[in-house]
DNA sequence: TTGAATTAGTTGCATAACTAACTATATGCC
DNA sequence: GGCATATAGTTAGTTATGCAACTAATTCAA
């Protein structure tokens, strides 16, 4: 049986889950100690429209890492609390582009201040070099596995 | 609004899915692609058994940090697989202790493969020290976090 | 210009996650 | 000993994920 695996790989069961769903989880818990009734899934799709307003279903899949049938979903969540709508572009009538209700609006200052407190919690300790490195390695680990 | 937030924060959308679910989606599919239909989910918690067997559920989600509710229905699928037996125990009797069968020895070898394999393409280029870096950021996010 | 291939989105099916409420066993304090 | 509290595991309900098969619209090429 192989021994002395996984020493490099040990980072495997380090990168899956742990730090990544402690700090999420984190994060929901505090969205719901606010009273939000967003999930953190749902948040991460609003944060991008919130950056760039009327993007596609598709876009929206690229910029979160998910595929085309888990946006769909997300979609229609964040749609049945009425947070964004659908409508149909005029130039590519397979395109449904996605935009914010003004339902939304209000969310963003408070879930800001949330996520970037929990994010200065999350790194707290730890260097703006170190920060610089993790970001630069996921970066390569995800060009690596794609 | 908020200018200028998640300048640490987009940390955030890179440890949210993206490098760990890169990884994790190509050993999955690794996996399929050898004839094994074993989720990754359902490997996290036999690469624990094998290095240590007949943990309890509460250690084993523990150890791929997951809580028991979770632990509880993915052992129910290992089990329904074969792979895994409960047994109680005769200390506590409301402790499951999780015992590999027979039928899971050789997925050992073949998976510790693959895993292995999966691995060092995504950390290819990646440095020794990087990796250290990495772990050490994330073991300290977690304790931030959790 | 028409038929083949591609692309955006949806739906069905299976797995997995978290919370909260529950059962059963164990512990601990009086 | 007996009741309150804590702990291990299960179950119900909701959300999310991935793959594969599908529809509808678009593009490309003969």
């Amino acid at each position: 049986m192989p021994n002395n695996q996984f020493k490099r790989g040990e980072l495997y069961s380090v990168i899956n889950g742990m730090a990544t769903t402690a700090v999420a989880r984190r994060l929901q818990k505090n969205f719901r100690n606010a009273g939000l009734e967003i999930t953190i899934e749902q948040w991460s799709v609003l944060y991008h429209l919130w950056k760039e307003d009327g993007l596609s279903q598709q876009e929206l899949g690229n910029r979160t890492f998910r595929d085309k049938a888990s946006i769909t979903r997300l979609i229609d969540n964040i749609e049945k609390l009425g947070l964004v709508e659908r409508i149909a572009s005029k130039e590519d009538r397979r395109v449904n582009l996605v935009y914010l209700t003004d339902a939304a609006k209000p969310l963003q200052e408070k879930t800001y201040e949330l996520a970037n407190q929990t994010m200065n919690e999350a790194l707290q300790g730890i260097s703006k070099e170190e920060i610089e490195i993790v970001k630069n390695v996921f970066q390569r680990v995800y060009e690596n596995s794609k």
